[in-house]
DNA sequence: TATTGTTATACTCTATAACTATA
DNA sequence: TATAGTTATAGAGTATAACAATA
């Protein structure tokens, strides 16, 4: 049930709709919340992605100008990526757009329900 | 959330504990909790397959022995997809990964809350 | 002519392995 | 030598369009 409804918000959240890929937005998501200024790339596995998947990804992004690379100087070999304005703006837009995307699925939810819902699934242990 | 769920599921469901595809598991699971004896092939689109994957992934499926496909003989055009004894093994065996799955994934919560879960998730709007 | 099912094809996503640079 | 990041490449998975048989 959990996978119809995930494939369902998939098809749904679409490049035109949110201005974004679904998982720039959840890496651009990602980085975000993680609140502190910059984040090391392997912390990219916290999303479950290959080295390789990230830096494509990553490379995307950057492209876009959404996200900065810069290396770390405490070690040469990594990097620290940190969100652009540019990048913040795309990711409220996109933010946006998935509640909305999100307001119509639960339509038939309560407010109340629907932090049941997120509280439940939040305590999955992935 | 759930979209990070669903990956985690998907990573987790792998064949060899399955003895399935996910995709595969999907379908039979359809067929089956269909109840009647057959389906047209059309109705594989409530799984949001397109048509030529529908039939790619029902060829897997036929050369595996899990379904067999007749003519409608009403409409010759059409074809009645049936779960054959093997198909429904392997969907019980698929089945019962996929709850064990569950139970580690949802270990948290009570059989109250995942019976919480289950009925707000099934009130999304697909 | 329209519809069901199929095939051919290409495009995106993801995974594997080899390579570069730093340590 | 080991690790972070990258590149190359191949394999799934998915989508588009043309086609065959039947209506």
């Amino acid at each position: 049930m959990l996978m119809r409804l995930a494939t369902a918000i998939k098809k749904r959240s679409t490049e035109e709709l949110m201005g974004l890929k679904l998982r720039q937005l959840m890496l651009l998501s990602h980085l975000s919340s993680g609140g502190a200024p910059a984040l090391q790339q392997h912390l990219c596995e916290a999303l479950w992605l290959d080295p390789n998947n990230c830096v494509l990804l990553l490379n995307e992004l950057e492209d876009l100008g959404y996200i900065e690379r810069r290396r770390d100087p405490a070690d040469r070999r990594r990097h620290v990526v940190e969100l652009t304005e540019d990048g913040r703006t795309a990711l409220e837009r996109a933010q946006r757009a998935q509640e909305s995307l999100g307001d119509e699925i639960f339509a038939a939810l309560s407010d109340e329900e629907r932090a049941t819902l997120r509280s439940l699934l939040s305590r999955a242990q992935v």
